[in-house]
DNA sequence: TCCTATGTTGTATG
DNA sequence: ACATACAACATAGG
């Protein structure tokens, strides 16, 4: 489910536990989201700490702690991937937990939820002064100034054969581009999906960099602040339903699998080049 | 029963 | 080493 903006809404959930003690570390030991973690070390580092802050970036959020079972002079740093249906809560005492809440940090005043019914998130966790290196070696995002044109066109080259579908959903480049983004983006620049990447001409490779940007910047505003669906305008709000129309001119739109994902575009926008 | 799902990664192949 | 394609992961809902 979530993609850029998605993924800001949930981490902003845990927002309302900023500065609070964690009491109680709850998780299910075992399960895929910890196979990169060390859970005894996650809980009983955890326990007894203060929730200090947190980031996001692309798709990936990092939490840092502090006191506790941690080192004086380290921090405790939760990376979290919300995978394909993962979610942040933050839920009022008592809080029983779901079968699939396989984290649940407990605060004095609430619980703090990650939920992941189908477990293809990932739970991360680190102790150090510093931000991870992982971390740190992040691509840039694609609403900073790092993200030129010629970062984005370097790279299309690079994968000059692949759909460009497929290079739009590359999180070393695009971080945080998912599904229904990318094809948001292709159709707002009006380029069929299956086109080899490398074969862009220079007003298309514009186009399509505005569109990138832009499908970010309104999703943020929208779902990232409270859910909300981005504008009737876009694809967005036709792309599911079968037998849907194209909100710009009116003709129809086709799902088909390009890149390995369903695919919605509208052929009538979008040429095929040559 | 069968198909789909807003994601990533390991593996095989060229 | 690099690029490309695809199965696999685990679960729920239509």
């Amino acid at each position: 489910m979530p993609e850029l903006a998605e993924v800001h809404y949930f981490f902003r959930q845990w927002d309302p536990g900023r500065g609070e003690r964690v009491v109680k570390v709850r998780l299910h030991a075992g399960k895929r989201i910890f196979r990169d973690a060390d859970t005894e070390a996650l809980a009983k580092q955890l326990e007894g700490s203060v929730l200090k802050a947190g980031e996001t970036r692309g798709k990936q959020m990092l939490f840092s702690f502090s006191g506790g079972g941690l080192p004086w002079d380290c921090r405790g740093w939760l990376g979290l991937h919300l995978g394909m249906t993962g979610k942040l809560y933050a839920e009022p005492l008592p809080f029983a937990g779901d079968a699939h809440d396989h984290l649940v940090l407990e605060t004095g005043q609430r619980s703090l939820v990650y939920r992941d019914p189908r477990l293809f998130g990932k739970v991360l966790f680190e102790t150090g002064r510093e931000a991870p290196e992982y971390w740190r070696l992040l691509p840039p995002e694609v609403l900073s100034r790092e993200f030129s044109r010629e970062r984005m066109e370097n790279f299309l080259r690079r994968r000059a054969k692949s759909p460009v579908k497929a290079v739009l959903l590359d999180q070393r480049v695009f971080p945080g581009v998912g599904n229904w983004m990318a094809d948001e983006m292709l159709w707002q620049a009006g380029i069929h999906p299956a086109a080899p990447a490398g074969h862009l001409d220079d007003e298309t490779c514009r186009r399509l960099y505005l569109a990138v940007r832009h499908v970010c910047r309104v999703a943020m505003k929208t779902v990232g602040v409270d859910y909300r669906d981005p504008p009737e305008s876009w694809l967005f709000a036709h792309r599911w339903k079968d037998g849907g129309t194209c909100p710009r001119g009116g003709g129809p739109l086709v799902r088909e699998t390009i890149g390995g994902r369903t695919t919605c575009y509208a052929p009538e926008r979008q040429r095929l080049p040559g």
